[in-house]
DNA sequence: TTGTATGCGTTATCAT
DNA sequence: ATGATAACGCATACAA
């Protein structure tokens, strides 16, 4: 019969009993302000805040009403990957522009060792946006739960997505960079083109697997781009970085320059990658672009600023999760594909 | 007495039925493993998932737990540009490291026009961690929730923070830079060192201006060095940035290179700054560091890419989300102040 | 080991 | 315009 806790949370009772009043019109005031008078709303209101109470628990709220204001954005790697990717930090822009805009709470779930341990979590948010290719698991769980989802770079049957053309954007780039030199050696560093956490090749197996994924998708614009000039790339030529990281792009890079290859155009799937082997070439004692023509892919703030400044297809990513979180919040569900640009710079252009 | 939702979502009670056990057992495989048969707990568990019920709804769980396994992260201004700050996003590699580790969701807030529609919210989680300067009254509204709280940049009594030595790092690194040339003629680019929009300059009053800010801080570093050196700043040498970003750090940087004071030693209180500061300088015709000398601060990935590379103070920003996280998580309460190192690059090398 | 009952804080319905 | 009350989904004390 003791009480426990010296000093109990205020609640929207309490708030009532202090002021007079039902719960009824305290929770009008906060909820709909037509139901009661002005004054006594603001009334309500100023001496709510003044004795520490700032609105209706979220949890008792989101319990009865079914909605909670709050949106997930399922990111596709670990966090700790997803907030050290250009791309990911621009894409969560866009989206938090939107969700700042209509007063939403952002939650953030990522793919982790133990993916039921969020799942709790994952009944709260009002609808979720999809970041990247998922753990078809963990997407197909979600989406179960009917609420309204949103892909983002990440395309499965009947879900809406924003994205752009990335097979003829791969392509447009792919032509430029051919056309910068006579005779061309293309070596492609692609990016989680297989299933593995290694730097590693392709092989003919590799290359006839089917797949929407995103990196699929460039690679067969490169193809088009390869085919339509007469020549060819081997898989031997193609090289699958697992991570989009300075670290592992490098490797990569490396290897490409060692071999016997000897190429003098790389394809590069991301900046990221492409600026880490710009800084392999000239360690290695070549000159961008007068021995070797590299090209990136998303156009980050760093491709502008390199030395040589690298050409890449610009993507509109802010744009990507502001389309996103505007179709989700205003339930206007339906696919989206954004424009792109080929932004050429002068890791590209060996005559000046 | 219609149904009016055909399918109403699944509820552990509806678990419970349909296996034919009681709500508690299925509560109980969920949060106490001990409570039940191992093999009953298994059963309960994949049934469940089968039926498409992947956990207790979040709402119910932490309104009757008065715990949500949410942690709270303010961010010093919009989300929209926090993800484009480097250091915001390293602060959040770090934190949700350790959030990834111990099974967290991680619900993000910000400063906005309307910092009333999302106290809501703040119910939810377990603790915050604040991430610079908060707006005070937000601040106070949350700590005044009783829940735990630490704060990184940013120093309020009784509250325990995550931050480095501002002062002596930016002291450590005026000298260096002071050291590097004969007849040091100084400018400062600051961030947020006055209440403003606008890039502008300092004035005497201004200066006489008591913070606690980490700008302050090292702008009382940079004096430390400077008068070391006999050397003096006035306060028309001085220019505040208000936001750590490109645009305006060209803004402030164009008018100290087009000022009369023909500085030759540029100390700049971020990595971005110094980067604007450097390419203005270049467009301008100076030569970096023949001419002028210019130092950052942070190590922002960038810094070691630029050309020329930039010399700055490393401060380890993902390790300040992490220690915060961590500070947070295992209830260890204290203040904590991370190591900082001088990173000598080319940006300030005028002999080599 | 399992089942029953209560309340967490709120909102919406309904009556006043 | 306001007040009483049921229900949202769950976890726990307690009884069996």
């Amino acid at each position: 019969m003791e009480d426990k806790r010296i000093t109990k949370r205020l609640n929207l009772k309490g708030v009532a009993e202090k002021l007079g009043v039902s719960t009824a019109t305290v929770s009008n005031a906060f909820n709909r302000p037509d139901q009661l008078s002005k004054n006594l709303r603001e009334k309500i209101l100023s001496e709510a805040s003044r004795l520490g109470y700032h609105g209706p628990n979220l949890a008792a709220r989101s319990l009865r009403r079914g909605r909670s204001d709050v949106i997930g954005v399922m990111l596709s790697d670990s966090l700790t990957y997803s907030f050290s990717d250009p791309m990911a930090n621009q894409m969560l822009q866009g989206i938090s522009e939107v969700l700042m805009e209509y007063n939403k709470q952002l939650l953030l779930f990522y793919e982790g060792k133990d993916n039921t341990a969020q799942s709790s979590a994952e009944s709260l948010p009002d609808g979720f946006i999809f970041y990247g290719s998922s753990n078809l698991e963990t997407f197909k769980r979600i989406v179960a739960l009917g609420k309204p989802c949103v892909t983002i770079d990440y395309v499965q049957d009947k879900i809406p997505s924003v994205g752009i053309d990335d097979r003829s954007a791969a392509k447009k780039i792919a032509m430029h960079a051919i056309s910068q030199v006579n005779h061309g050696t293309v070596a492609i560093l692609g990016m989680k083109l297989v299933v593995s956490d290694r730097v590693c090749r392709l092989t003919q197996d590799d290359l006839d697997e089917k797949s929407v994924e995103i990196s699929r998708q460039r690679l067969l614009g490169y193809f088009d781009a390869v085919t339509e000039n007469d020549l060819t790339i081997p898989p031997e030529s193609i090289w699958s970085v697992p991570f989009n990281t300075e670290k592992y792009a490098k490797i990569a890079a490396k290897e490409a320059f060692s071999s016997s290859l000897h190429p003098n155009i790389i394809l590069c799937m991301s900046d990221v990658i492409a600026l880490a082997a710009i800084s392999t070439a000239q360690s290695m004692g070549l000159n961008v672009p007068k021995d070797v023509i590299i090209v990136g892919f998303d156009d980050i703030s760093e491709a502008k600023h390199a030395s040589p400044s690298l050409t890449t297809v610009c993507q509109q990513n802010a744009q990507k999760g502001k389309v996103a979180a505007k179709m989700l919040l205003e339930n206007n569900l339906t696919n989206c594909i954004l424009e792109t640009k080929l932004v050429v710079r002068q890791s590209s252009s060996p005559t000046n």
